[in-house]
Order: structure tokens, then C-alpha cells, then sequence
DNA sequence: CTGAAAGCGCTAACAT
DNA sequence: ATGTTAGCGCTTTCAG
């Protein structure tokens, strides 16, 4: 009990009377053990309070001691989203019981070499992409298949968990017809990110079969492209009578612009997000659902127990009805 | 290239022509190196894309391969707050160059021991205390001294980074006090959370001098134990005219409930928070600044680069003036 | 200034 | 069923 030095295998298998070898058996249950050595073993761990080293065992398996969360975006400024904390609070949070640890960080889009480098570190255990796009994924090397997800766009090697924007959208868009809107547009995501392309597919479908014209601006999730975005939707079309963005923030800087412009929400045009944020209930933003957290909870969960996943898992998205459309 | 397996500092050493010890010194850059065999171990490394493995080193150094967060509370709920999320996410990005992860653990209020047991696990590189007692701060082992830091209250073994609870809380009540208020009560902290008692101390050491008399009802951060801290308030002393919260969430519920008693704000009852959380600007409630970002980069800085730190760092909180008060 | 050798804690053949 | 042995990638005395 002196220095309290944290206890080794080599500690439990001496109390427990037995090798080393027989130790590890039953400590990391494989292998065969007699019911005798595995009851001794067991109370010899549980005496000394013994916790594996994951070092060690990363050392001798080549398996890495960290998940990498790989952030995909123009610049370091990506890190700085309230999405991004989420996420990585819970992979923290379901590493912790393997004895891994998390480690956020930015890839640039056009320095795809980085993503190797990153990738070439023995540490990381698992991968997870964040905003990725398929030459990225393309990217990810061999040893870490079948330890990698992507939260986003997949790929026939990484298979994705996201939050389903199609269905999400999709029901916004009905609920905008359902309330008599039928000069509808759109504030879209960044060109390169494919995975808002489903938001944008889902909009146009609708609009299609409801004989509507599409009316799209590019945007890029922030509320100064929304505010910017809502004067070039009134500018090209005047007679809009809605405006889906494709975030809250995106639809909070509409909502601003529009109100500075005198324009009234919902009245004269009925405006939605998504994400479903907390500032979208107190500015009563009608939304659609983001379970950022279970998202981030399945793709973590997914990696860590090296479990064969569906090429993509999508979580449904609810709408949330509110008072800006 | 074929299989493209990462280089371990064998190889380095070998393409470099020198031994492993020598190619070791120079890539940690401890011990002795000619210049010439430096400059050809840096050409190999680079050449080769070498990336240290960080679990070998951790083995070796008996050092740890993660950052632990462990966040003390009442219930697992504790994780479920933005705060963390916040901390999480900047550390993780920290310890990104350094070759560690960062894993969250909650540990209950009220089970010491389970702290004892967290960082018996040699995987422990460092520790971040996070909203903890005495008592628990007592319990950090000898292992992970000077490895330690604890986000809020501190202690003689483990220094602390944290805001200035002290000094916000008073220029929210300078601020109450200069435009007339004179009846000002507080919502505060839980009792055993050490940190909040800054606050109250700052608030009463004010109204103290200014020969006024304290109310204070205890609340526990949450926008629930707000509302009903605010009928609490105004049921024992009537004719208060200010309510200084110990939070942003605690302030929001203050205002829903008063408001929903047909009490004006800031008309009749002026309310402040503390954190200025994206929320408060949409509200447009008068609070303090909380840069958690900042503090928890500052506090896992400190642990990595095992540098001795003042005992205490008290990071800035400014006024934020909006409507509320 | 450099290399040889031992060892960090653990696992996985390979004997027994 | 259990023990022996070698080795994961790296650092670090200790000799040269």
C-alpha cells in the first residue's frame, strides 16, 4: 500500500497464484482458464483494484489509444461549432469504459495530404469524419477499415451515420404547402459538402411533383450568409412566400435581415431552419430535429466495438412546429 | 510503399544510418546528437512520414496516454450540459498535437472512492477536475501531481483556472445598483459547489457596504429551480426589485416565471445571469462573460506542458449589457 | 558522440 | 488447462 503504485498484471497473477499468461486469459477473457484460476484471478484484480494499461495493450496490438475526429472544412474555424463540442463531448464520453481517449481535429479541404498524415499516426485507434467529402474519404487508409465512420456522406469503405436531412426536409417542405406557401426557396450548404445535397434533393422533389420552381441560393450554414442569402432570394424572386434554410443559424440570419427589411415573419414570408438548436425555441423558429448527440453516441459506439456496420444509418428528423412558419 | 504501413523508428533509424538510441535522442531532442547525424535522422523522419507512437512512449514513460475530465455531480446529468461540451471539445483539440485523447467521466457527488478508481488506471496522463469539492481534490494521487488542474475551486496540491465568479458577480451589482436598484436578491449555486460561493461572497460584500440587506434563495444553475426560485423570491420579500442569478439558465427561468406572473422585467424586477450563452443575446438579458473555451485550453495547456502554475488563475468577466437590467 | 542491451505492461503462439 | 517465451515501439542507462 506504500506508494500506491497502480497494479500490474504481473501484481494479480502473483496474488492470484497463477502465471502471467493465465492472468491475461481470464482479465481479457480469451482463451481457456479453469473455473479455479478464473475465480482467483478475478479476486485477485478486484483486491488490488487492478486496471489494465491501455498503452500496453495498444503496444502489443498496434491498435491505436485514441479516436481521431477528422473536421473537414475551409479553415480551423470549423472546430468553433456548437455541433462539432457536442459530437466530441459524446465520443468522450463513450471512449471513457475502452480506455480511449478523443482528439478533435481540422482537415483542410484542399490539402487532402493532411488527412495521411494524420491518419499515418499508429495512436489513433478509430476515425471519425466529420462534413467529409468522398475524395477525402478515399483517403482513409487500409488499417483503419473497418474503424472508421463517417458522420456525413459514406463511402463503400466507411460507412456513414447521419441525421436524415432528405426526410427532415422533406417535411418541412409539405407542412410549408400544407399552409398554403407555394413560392418557395431555398438557402442551401456549401457546394462541396455533399451531405446537404439530400436536404437540397428533398426540396426540389417536392417542388417537382407539386409543379413548383425551385428557387436556390447557396449558403453555408452561418447566419451572415442567411442575412445575405435573404436579400438576393427577395431581390431575384419578390413574391417569395418562404424560405427553408438549411440550418437554424442560416434561418435566424434570414429572419434578421428580413425583419430589418420590414418584412414580416411568418406573415408576408414563412421562414425554417433546422437543427432545432436552443436559441430556435426562444426565437420560436419552426425546425426540423438533430440528435447530434446519439448520432455522434452510434458512429463512436460503431468504431469503438469494431462492429460491421450498414453501409449508412440514417436518424430520423421530426419537425418541430413553431411560430415563423 | 507497399503495404504502407506507418514507420516505427527502426526504420528511421535504418534509413538514416545510424542506430535507434541516436535516432531516439533526436527526434525527442534529449541527449546528445552530432549535427550531421541530426540533420540525417530529420531527413529519414520526414522522408518517411514518421510519426511517433505515442502508446510505445507512454509505456516506456509510465506517463498515460489520455487526458481525464472528470466532472463532479449529483447525477451522469451533470454531462449533459453545454458547459462540457465546451471544455470537452477545446480539449480535445489541445491534446491533439500532443498524441492524447481526452475522455469525460462523471463522478458522483457522493462516492469518493469512484474518483480513486478512475485514476488507478496507468492510462491517466493528466487530470481535469471539473466543478469539484475539497474533499474530492483531496483524493487526487501523488501519480498526478502536477498533472492536475481542477476548473474551479482549487487546492494546495491541485491549482485552479476558472473565471472570476467574484468580480463578474460585481460589476452586475454596481451596474443594478448605479441605475437605482436597491432591493437586489440572488439566486445562487448549489451549497457544496465551492466555486459559487464567489459569487454570493461578491454579491453580499457589496449590499454590505452599501448598507443594504442580502436575499438569497439557493438554486442549482437550472432554468426549473429559476422559476421556482423567482416566486420564492418575491413571496418572502415583496417589493424586491432586482434578481441577480448565478446563471444564464437560472436568470431565464427567473424571467419566464415572472413574466408569467404579469411582472414586468426589467419594469419592475431587473434580472441578471452569468455565462452569456448564445441564448442570453436572443433574450437580450444583461449578464457577464464566461470565455469556457479559453479556460478549459488554458487549464489542459497547463497539465500537457506539466509546467508548475500559480494556484489559482482567475480569467476576466465582463459586464454584458442588453435589456434585462 | 554513438551503439548495445534491457525493459515498460501486456498478449499470443508454442510448448507442456 | 497452464506456463514459457518472444516481442510490440520506444527510451535510457551504460560502455565504448
Amino acid at each position: 500500500m506504500a506508494a500506491h503504485r497502480p497494479a500490474t498484471l504481473a501484481d494479480v497473477a502473483r496474488v492470484a497464484g497463477v502465471s502471467r499468461s493465465t492472468a491475461s486469459r481470464v482479465i481479457a477473457g480469451t482463451g481457456f482458464a479453469s473455473p479455479t484460476a478464473r475465480e482467483r484471478v478475478r479476486a485477485a484484480a478486484d483486491r488490488l483494484g487492478y486496471v489494465p494499461n491501455s498503452a500496453a495493450r495498444a503496444l502489443v496490438h498496434g491498435t491505436g489509444v485514441r479516436l481521431l475526429v477528422a473536421v473537414v472544412g475551409a479553415s480551423p474555424a470549423v472546430l468553433d461549432d456548437s455541433y462539432v463540442d457536442q459530437a466530441v463531448a459524446a465520443m468522450a464520453r463513450v471512449c471513457a469504459p475502452y480506455g480511449l481517449g478523443v482528439t478533435v481535429q481540422w482537415v483542410p479541404l484542399d490539402v487532402p495530404d493532411e488527412l495521411t498524415r494524420l491518419t499515418d499516426d499508429r495512436g489513433v485507434a478509430g476515425l471519425i469524419m466529420l462534413n467529409t467529402t468522398t475524395a477525402l474519404l478515399d483517403l482513409v487508409p487500409r488499417r483503419l477499415r473497418g474503424r472508421s465512420v463517417s458522420i456525413g456522406i459514406g463511402s463503400a469503405a466507411v460507412p456513414s451515420v447521419d441525421i436524415d436531412n432528405g426526410g427532415g426536409t422533406a417535411a418541412i417542405v409539405r407542412h410549408l404547402y400544407a399552409v398554403g406557401r407555394r413560392r418557395i426557396a431555398m438557402v442551401t450548404g456549401p457546394r462541396w459538402l455533399a451531405c446537404a445535397h439530400r436536404s437540397v434533393e428533398a426540396y426540389r422533389g417536392l417542388l417537382r411533383d407539386a409543379g413548383l420552381p425551385a428557387r436556390e441560393v447557396t449558403g453555408d450554414f452561418s447566419a451572415a450568409r442567411g442575412r445575405a442569402a435573404a436579400r438576393e432570394v427577395l431581390r431575384r424572386w419578390p413574391d417569395t412566400d418562404a424560405i427553408v434554410g438549411i440550418s437554424d443559424a442560416t434561418a435566424l440570419g434570414v429572419i434578421g435581415q428580413l425583419r430589418a427589411d420590414g418584412v414580416r415573419v411568418p406573415d408576408d414570408v414563412a421562414v425554417t431552419g433546422f437543427d432545432d438548436i436552443p436559441l430556435a425555441s426562444a426565437v420560436a423558429l419552426t425546425t426540423a430535429s438533430h440528435p447530434v448527440r446519439r448520432i455522434a453516441t452510434a458512429a463512436a459506439t460503431t468504431v469503438l466495438e469494431h462492429r460491421p456496420a450498414p453501409a449508412a444509418t440514417l436518424f430520423p428528423s421530426a419537425l418541430v412546429l413553431r411560430d415563423s412558419a
